[in-house]
DNA sequence: CCGATACGCAACGGTCTCGTTTCGTAAACC
DNA sequence: GGTTTACGAAACGAGACCGTTGCGTATCGG
């Protein structure tokens, strides 16, 4: 009798090295977080940079996609705590929370990435959007259609129209806004802009 | 005396040809508009594609980069006219001819190396931004000053706050909305929700 | 025609990465 | 102890590009 019966039978021999795996992923994503491009990341300086043995790679994954896939895959979405107490508060929480990723080099790199490489790897953009955009964007469709209910926004607002507005001006900011870290008060100008629009 | 005394003097021997430096920007830019991104390109790959030697490529740029900024700085910046009837219509117009071009597989490819390689070669995207990207800024931005002076936007209104309102929806359209075409009206959709805000 | 330069093409030595294999060792089970 | 599998390290052959060179030809001025 195994120790462990639970599920499928403990496979014979000595067990993968949990350690060892970790140890690839991070290499990875640091590589990545030093402004590494897919095409340019090697398995050999992951191997290395991991302290590893290429065969440790290869025997957990068929290519390099892959890795990194599971490699961005493991990046969540710190969704941050909302107040509720008004909508706009929480929209420049959602907001803060995007400048205070842009000023991380990893974030960047990953995000230039992700938005850089969709046309040559589809299935990757698509599993990261899913695991590290999507519970973000939910948490702000839920705070526009809130603000939406209770009369803090217009009645008739298309919510996508919404949230594209405040994350697509944000989205701006990190990538042709002035060089350099966003300044603490942008969320708010954002919100307070987008809220007001343009028009007199 | 030779035929033509103007500015230098002619050096001897055969010219370059005019055609084969054409043929190698074109097959540059016709391989970052397949998808490759800079460090997948292979001087290699171009020669082939324009039917050149290597030699020929050699003696004209010292390295890749050069040669993808001066293919890249080729492209010039379309601004559409304007008709300038209403505040309205004139940002319509500048947006719709980013629709047009995010439409593009050429277009989109040379945006996304610009925006994801900013880490890794700066002048390129310096040099890009320069020639592409700040005339239709400059154009956007006078529309916007115009409309604040004649009243048809708020007269408190950032400018460049407006200005990220406007492009940065649109970007954010084309880089996480929908997949496939962007609708034709769009801009139009895009302009109105910036103009009236979010705000009851 | 002559000298000079550019052309396309092919080949070179060199480096890098690939994915695989071999080796001796380590860690789990019986 | 014995079996089985994983480990890190090293080496391998294959292939892609690099930047350079040599070759025969083409195109200019004189």
């Amino acid at each position: 009798m195994s120790i462990q019966e639970s599920g499928a039978a403990r496979p014979a021999g000595r067990p993968r090295s949990e350690k060892a795996e970790k140890a690839i992923i991070e290499a990875t994503l640091d590589l990545i977080g030093e402004g590494m491009g897919v095409s340019e990341l090697s398995i050999e300086a992951i191997a290395s940079r991991a302290g590893v043995g290429k065969t440790t790679i290869y025997r957990r994954w068929s290519n390099k996609e892959d890795l990194v896939v599971d490699a961005l895959s493991t990046l969540k979405a710190p969704v941050p705590p909302l107040t509720g107490t008004s909508v706009r508060d929480d929209l420049i929480s959602l907001l803060d929370a995007m400048r205070e990723e842009s000023g991380m080099a990893r974030s960047r790199c990953v995000m230039n990435i992700v938005m850089g490489e969709t046309d040559r790897h589809p299935r990757l953009t698509e599993r990261f959007i899913k695991r590290a955009i999507e519970p973000r964007r939910q948490a702000m469709r839920e705070v526009i259609e809130r603000g939406v209910a209770t009369g803090e926004l217009r009645p008739d607002l298309d919510v996508d129209m919404g949230m594209a507005l405040i994350s697509g001006t944000m989205l701006w900011h990190t990538k042709w806004g002035p060089a350099g870290d966003l300044p603490a008060d942008l969320p708010e100008r954002i919100v307070d802009a987008a809220l007001a629009g343009m028009a007199p």
